[in-house]
DNA sequence: TCAAAAGTGTTCTACCTACACCCATGT
DNA sequence: ACATGGGTGTAGGTAGAACACTTTTGA
C-alpha cells in the first residue's frame, strides 16, 4: 500500500473533530452542546463536531464546526488538542470513526446567540442525555482542564477585557472546585506579570475594585505545543 | 452528510499511526527507525507506522506497526498517545494524511533483532536523514518524554527484570540529560514504594549492588488515561 | 454609621537541594 | 592493600499554605 491509488482505495475510517467549549456562568462550569437534528441520537445532545475534509487542517475543522454548528466566531476561541479517541470501533453507529478532540475556554459574553442556534450551555454537573460517547469525553476533558488551569494561565480566556482580581479568582475557584486564599492568589497572579492596571475602578454597592486587563495573551509554562 | 452512504463516499483524509520507541544504550537515548524501502523518501529513515484499517483500534494499529515493521513483540511495549498531527496538508506527499503518534520506552534487550530487520536504533543527538516531518515529531516527543519521566515512573519501562539502583538512576540521568544526586534519588524512589528487594546481589569487580524488581507495573500520578 | 467587598504581610511547614564519608568486594 | 562503585543522613533554602485586620464606598 504505497502508491497514491492504493492509499486512496483502502477502506479508511472516518476522521472527525469534536470541540469542547467551556465557559463559566452563575458560578458553574458549562459546556456547549448541540441538540442533534438527525439520527443517530436524534434529540440528544452532542459536542459540536465535523468530519475532517480532505483539504482541511484539523484545527480548522474544529473552528468550522464551531462556526457552523454553534454560530460562534472561531477567531475568539483558543483551542488546545485534548486527545484522539479511536479505541471503540462502534463509537459512531454509522461508520467507524476516530475523533480528535479539542477543548477551550471562552467568555460567555463573547457568544452571540442568534435565533435558532442549537448551541446551548449545560452545567457539567447536570448534563442532559448525551449522544455517542461524548459524556465520557466531557468527563475526561474536565479532568484535563483542571490540570491545565493549575499549571498555566489558561483560565484567563474566560475573562472579559476588563476584570477585577476577585472575578479572576472566582473563575479559578469554579473550575478547580475549591476555595482559594485571596492573598495567596493575588501574590501568585502578580508574580506572573501579565496584568495591566487600567487605573479604573469598577463601581458597585461597596468599595470599588481595580480593573485589570492582560498584557499579553498567554503564558503557558507547561509546554510548547506543536503546530504541524 | 449523515447517512452511512454519504459518510462512506466523502473524500476522507488518510489516517495513520506512527510509533516512537525509545531505549537507552551506551548512555544515549536511541529512537527506533525503519529504513524506507519505498518512495517517497526511499532509503531515508522513518518512524514505524501504519495506516489505520477500518476495523483496527488505533492502539492496535500502533502495535501491528511495531510487529510488522520492527519485528517487535508488541505485548512488551507500553505505549502512550503523544499527539495527533494534521495541520500540514502536505505532510505525506502521496495523500493528505493525519497521524496519531504514540510513544513508549523499552528495554533494548527485549528486542530480538532478526535477520533483515530494518528497525534500528539511532541516537536522538545524531539522527540520520529522516523521512516526512518525523524529525520534528521526534523532537517534540523527547520534550514530552522528559516531562513524563519527571512526573511519573515512566522510565521504569526501560529496566530489565532485575536491576540495581545505580542502573535505574543512570536511566533517569540519560533521559533527563542531567546528573542526579545519589542520595536524593534513592530517597525519592524509596518513597514510591514500588521496589521489591530481591535479596540478591549483582556481582562485579567491586562491591556488589542490591538487585530490585518492581512490585507493580506503573504508578502514574500525573493523570488517568482514557481508553475509548 | 453600617454593611459588604477590596486590599494588604508575615509566619509556619513541607519539600527539594546540596553535600561527604565509610563499606564491601575483586584483584 | 587498594581501587572502585555501593550505600547512607543532615542542614539550609525555597516555595506554598495558613491566617486577620484595615480600607473604601453606597445606602
Amino acid at each position: 500500500m504505497t502508491s497514491k491509488d492504493d492509499l486512496d482505495k483502502y477502506n479508511k475510517p472516518g476522521l472527525a473533530v469534536d470541540v469542547i467549549l467551556f465557559t463559566i456562568k452563575n458560578d458553574d462550569i458549562k459546556v456547549g452542546l448541540i441538540k442533534r437534528e438527525d439520527n443517530p441520537y436524534l434529540g440528544k445532545y452532542a459536542l459540536p463536531g465535523r468530519f475532517v475534509r480532505y483539504n482541511e487542517k484539523i484545527e480548522d475543522t474544529a473552528r468550522i464546526a464551531l462556526k457552523l454548528k454553534g454560530k460562534i466566531n472561531p477567531g475568539e476561541v483558543f483551542l488546545e488538542q485534548l486527545y484522539t479517541f479511536g479505541q471503540n470501533l462502534k463509537r459512531d453507529t454509522r461508520i467507524r470513526t476516530v475523533t480528535i478532540v479539542y477543548y477551550g475556554l471562552i467568555d460567555s459574553n463573547k457568544i452571540d446567540f442568534q435565533e435558532g442556534n442549537l448551541f446551548t450551555w449545560h452545567s457539567v454537573y447536570n448534563l442532559p442525555e448525551i449522544a455517542f460517547d461524548h459524556k465520557r469525553i466531557i468527563e475526561y476533558s474536565i479532568h484535563r482542564l483542571r490540570k491545565k488551569v493549575q499549571e498555566s494561565d489558561f483560565a484567563f480566556q474566560l475573562m472579559s477585557k476588563e476584570f477585577t482580581l476577585t472575578e479572576l479568582q472566582r473563575a479559578y475557584e469554579v473550575i478547580l472546585g475549591t476555595e482559594l486564599d485571596k492573598r495567596n492568589f493575588r501574590k501568585k497572579i502578580s508574580e506572573l506579570h501579565i496584568l495591566k492596571d487600567l487605573h479604573k475602578k469598577k463601581k458597585g454597592p461597596h468599595r470599588p475594585a481595580a480593573l485589570y486587563s492582560f498584557t499579553r495573551q498567554r503564558n503557558d509554562k507547561s509546554e510548547w505545543k506543536p503546530d504541524f
